[in-house]
DNA sequence: ATTATCTATAGATCTATAGATAATGC
DNA sequence: ATTATCTATAGATCTATAGATAATGC
């Protein structure tokens, strides 16, 4: 227990991003628009979300959307793009092996679903808002599968060269399968509209230790003691 | 293998849902106005989809849509209802006992993956559909998790009549963890625009050997021989 | 001087209705 | 006779632009 909160405290503290704090007026007035838009989309959805609404929402005005914007879809690419960053950007510090010196398969994956639940709990709106978008670009999908996939593919390296814990043959293959499923898993839990329907309501650090000792299981882990 | 193949034809065959064939001019209208929808929805998304492009799809008219449809929001919520009543009809029939007799929680659990995985197939367009209108419409979004959750609590209810097969201590709480999990994983493999960035991309028969594999050690049911 | 912002509005959709026409069922 | 369908269009948005006004940076 007390071990868990230590590990918490260790791996995830620095990774926190933050927001530039010295912006020129026109940069401002621009996350100002993406802000609003983020917040808008949230709240009802793409299709009733006008230009006027989110400049509105942004205390600016029209003409200052389409300033910054080439048109509409600009905008929402832009979203999609600012969100992006900041998550390749968190993954490539959550990737660096230096990190992990000493980390066991069961501490990955446990830091794994910490970063994924403290970062999409720092970002609703904003996860929120790119998979609306995402439902109305199709094209922008498959970029964010990408990003997803590097997410697990680095998680991957990481817990291959931890291979001698895993006690099932097949290793790679057993490793492969059952972080695909834990992503799953946490997605599907982040999904907050589909908790309240779940037999097993955990909160999180239920979650978290259940999914690890899943995976533990599946792979033959060493017990802990 | 051949097991495999046997449960297959034994546990899924009875549970096709077919359109009824015999329909009036006006719930052939209606009907296809309706596949309209979806299929446009699924193609460009609800922004997109006005009511004349319905009309045109559907070989009808405007005129036609408000004469069945109140208004737009009306025919989505037609959408969604036709989607969840054949969904519910399914369940109902999947979660009587009867079907299952004689079936270990390892079948049970390979017989939910494989009707689940059936119907999305088949069911691509109405799936797609319904997940933009739930974005669209969050007061829908409670009345589907209701109706996934049921599913898995019929599911849990099978599972627990076999307990003495769980070699878990809380045995209730591991089964429905699990259970929970099970259904998060489908649920992201048939997320069709995810797969391609899967680390351990598997067909279907593989996918559903592992995950049960996968909830079998979890929850310590006896091996297979 | 250049860049950013505002207001006002043209032009393009898109929803929903009204009124006319065709098909159904008793 | 009643129900279903069609065409045409009024009225309400909503996007994007044009032109005027304010703020920035050299």
């Amino acid at each position: 227990m007390t071990k868990d909160l230590c590990l918490e405290s260790r791996w995830k503290s620095e990774l926190h991003w933050r927001r530039t704090g010295q912006q020129s007026r026109s940069e401002k007035t621009q996350s100002a628009l993406l802000d609003a838009a983020e917040e808008l989309i949230l709240e009802k959805g793409t299709d009733a979300t006008s230009i006027a609404d989110i400049a509105k929402r942004a205390d600016s005005s029209v003409g200052a959307v389409y300033h910054h914007f080439k048109d509409k879809t600009a905008l929402y690419y832009a979203l999609f793009h600012r969100m992006t960053a900041t998550y390749e950007a968190l993954n490539k510090q959550a990737s660096d092996p230096k990190l992990w010196e000493g980390a066991s398969i069961r501490d990955l994956c446990q830091g794994y679903l910490e970063i994924v639940l403290t970062t999409a709990r720092e970002n609703t709106a904003a996860k929120a808002a790119v998979s609306a978008v995402i439902a109305d670009f199709p094209d922008l999908s498959a970029h964010y599968c990408e990003i997803q996939g590097e997410t697990r593919k680095a998680l991957l390296g990481l817990v291959l060269a931890r291979r001698e814990e895993i006690g099932r043959p097949d290793a790679e293959g057993a490793a492969a399968f059952a972080i695909d499923q834990l992503s799953a898993m946490v997605r599907v839990y982040l999904d907050a509209s589909m908790r309240p329907a779940s037999l097993a309501p955990l909160d999180e650090s239920q979650f978290v230790a259940q999914s690890v000792e899943l995976v533990a299981r599946y792979l033959e882990l060493p017990a802990t003691d």
